[in-house]
RNA sequence: GGUCGCGUAGCUCAGCUGGAUAGAGCAUCUGCCUUCUAAGCAGACGGUCGAAGGUUCGAAUCCUUCCGCGAUCACCA
């Protein structure tokens, strides 16, 4: 039983035995540092049911509270707030119990519903962009945290490989690629389509200003450009299966998937299960015409499929055409279903979607909801900012992006150069600093995105680029290493059991309330999917051990409990932080 | 125009299920490396928490209105 609970049912008997009033509940917080305590009851809520001086309140609980429970060392009370002081040698039986444990603050799975992270989708016509890095980490951490809480996750995400976009990537290809592969032009597969995507685009841009020139409207030559019009065809070829138009595209997207396995194994994230849109985009319309049938939507005179959403304070929303073909509702309906049904233990879905697509899942949600399915009851939109930068909008056909491997390569550059001229790295091979600058930069990329609330927007700019020092992924990982050069240079046993008796030092005490916060933030930050409360706890922890470290001698303690206590309980820092950096799949370094 | 989100120090962000004098980092300035890694520590400077009302013993936090920024409101995905 934690402490906090421990305390709440002493107050109420506190409460109870000197005023004769059952309170419903205390609140606590953690005393803030300017006064001596651990943890403070507030006494101000409790004045509604006790008549009094908060002050005299606070006093008489907190001498009872001394009296009656053992682990209350002492009390003061400062206006409303009762302080609280706690005895070391409960910080040190924390520490004793958690000390072997080895996933401290993970939950082992325990539940038997799964829940399914959607994250990634990309488009099959260009590589991925820093939009892309930042959906990636998002998706890929609360999936994690999921999992520590003691969830069961599958990873998952829908690769957009059909429509015309790819198609546009193909045509350019035939047009202009003179059968350019990855292999004969060195360039990664989603590069290359990519390329060729910028090219349909460039020509395209062409022929509507010619048209133009000769007198056309704009918007006429923007409809009718031939190779747009062919871009379209290919599409209609693409659906009846033409031999040709089925290979080629199925060549130009297996360069696109080795592009992106590619760079998904630079980020670090990955995916148990994958969708791809060109299996999922006749799902739905079965479900649709049983929702008909239901009454669930309507069909207007023209035999397109609505559902009426305005007593939600939303529109009518299609999700028929009126040819009977699907769109991007009706997929979803259905490819949320067929998850389901490969999946029967899903009991709620994670979408990691961009906030432009808010409405889109409002209304998903609630028409599966309408549907009648118990699942949709957990359904949760991820939903995060826009990535700018400082000229604006990203735009991939402008070639305004910050395109993910370059920008992990930039990192990892910054990271070889910082550390080269530190210095720090005697006695490491090459291979061993290569792969060290790579878990600093990407450290560093991975803590600066998921550190700040997803629905905020990111300016992001690369003149400036992404410290390394403060509130930085690399200062955590260098917090880490510290402690593993400690762990290395105590080369002696220091297994010895804990002197329950021993006083803390005021660094140390603070640092087993750090600890014992790691568990609930997990928690916390399951519920609430949000990997940033992960990142600022940890950043608080590290803060707490480098002032620690600072004012206190942990080797060189001459007391042999004290120093292995140290030791131990440094140890048990730098687990923690591994723990919760694993959680937001930041790598931690051995030395830096 | 309707709906949703955001607005906290010069900059980037915490805090937002109401609690004590609003916290960090960067930048600027001051100290600390012959002692466990200075990517560090200690400190200084810096705030009408977008504005105005309201609820409350108490509001950055909840409610209302307004202002600014963004997104969205397709038989596109």
């Amino acid at each position: 039983m934690s402490l906090q609970n421990d305390l709440t049912q002493k107050v109420i008997e506190a409460v109870k035995q000197l005023y004769q009033v059952e309170l419903p509940t205390v609140e606590f917080q953690p005393t803030r540092k300017d006064f001596e305590g651990d943890i403070t009851v507030v006494v101000f809520p409790m004045l509604r049911q006790i008549k009094g001086n908060p002050v005299q309140i606070g006093t008489k609980i907190g001498e009872y509270l001394v009296e009656n429970v053992d682990e209350v060392l002492k009390c003061n009370v400062v206006q409303g707030f009762l302080n609280i002081v706690i005895t070391d040698s409960y910080y040190l039986n924390f520490f004793n119990n958690i000390f072997e444990e080895a996933n401290f603050g993970y939950v082992k799975s325990q539940s038997n519903d799964a829940v399914m992270v959607e994250y990634s989708s990309p488009n099959t016509n260009k590589p991925l962009h820093l939009g892309h890095i930042r959906n990636n980490l998002l998706g890929y951490s609360v999936a994690e945290i999921l999992k520590a809480s003691g969830k069961k996750v599958y990873k998952t995400q829908i690769i957009n490989d059909r429509g015309i976009h790819i198609c546009k990537s193909m045509l350019a290809w035939q047009r202009f690629g003179e059968g350019e592969t990855p292999e004969s032009s060195g360039l990664k597969g989603d590069h290359l389509v990519g390329k060729y995507y910028v090219a349909f685009d460039k020509a395209y841009k062409e022929q509507i200003a010619e048209s133009v020139e000769s007198g056309t409207p704009k918007e006429k030559a923007e409809k009718e450009a031939p190779i747009l019009l062919e871009a379209q065809e290919m599409l209609r070829k693409w659906e009846a299966g033409d031999d040709e138009v089925v290979a080629l595209w199925k060549k130009m997207n297996g360069w696109v998937y080795d592009g992106f396995d590619t760079t998904y194994k630079n980020l670090g994230v990955d995916f148990d299960t994958l969708y791809y849109e060109s299996d999922t985009y006749l799902l739905g319309r079965d479900v649709v015409k049983d929702g008909l049938e239901r009454g669930v939507f309507f069909k207007k005179e023209d035999g397109s499929v609505w559902i009426d959403l305005t007593d939600e304070g939303l529109d009518e929303k299609i999700v028929l055409r009126s040819d009977g073909t699907a769109v991007y509702m009706t997929q979803d309906i259905g490819t949320a279903i067929q998850r389901v049904t490969d999946y029967p233990d899903i009991n709620g879905m994670v979408y990691t979607v961009g906030n432009e697509q808010d409405y889109h899942f409002k209304v998903l949600f609630l028409i599966l909801k309408k549907l009648g399915y118990s699942w949709a009851e957990q359904l949760y939109h991820l939903s995060y900012g826009m990535v700018d930068l400082p000229s604006g909008k990203m735009k991939s056909r402008e070639g305004t992006v910050v395109d993910a491997d370059d920008l992990i390569k930039n990192m990892e550059d910054t990271a070889e150069s910082i550390s080269q001229e530190l210095g720090k790295l005697d006695g490491y091979s090459e291979e061993e600093k290569k792969e060290l600058y790579r878990t600093i930069g990407l450290g560093a990329l991975k803590y600066y995105i998921l550190k700040v609330d997803p629905k905020k927007r990111i300016l992001f700019n690369p003149e400036e680029s992404v410290d390394f020092q403060g509130n930085t992924g690399p200062f955590i990982q260098y917090t880490y290493a510290r402690i593993q050069s400690i762990l290395r240079k105590a080369d002696f046993d220091v297994s010895t059991a804990l002197d329950m008796t021993m006083d803390l030092h005021e660094k140390e005490k603070e640092l087993l309330k750090q600890i014992q916060l790691f568990p609930e933030t997990v928690q916390l930050a399951a519920e609430n999917f949000s990997p940033a409360l992960i990142a600022n706890y940890t950043y608080d922890l590290v803060k707490e051990f480098n002032s620690f470290y600072q004012q206190v001698s942990i080797l060189g303690e001459t007391d042999e409990q004290k120093r292995n206590f140290r030791i131990q309980l440094s140890q048990k820092v730098g687990e923690v932080i591994q723990s919760a950096f694993r959680l937001l799949g930041i790598d931690v370094p051995e030395r830096m």
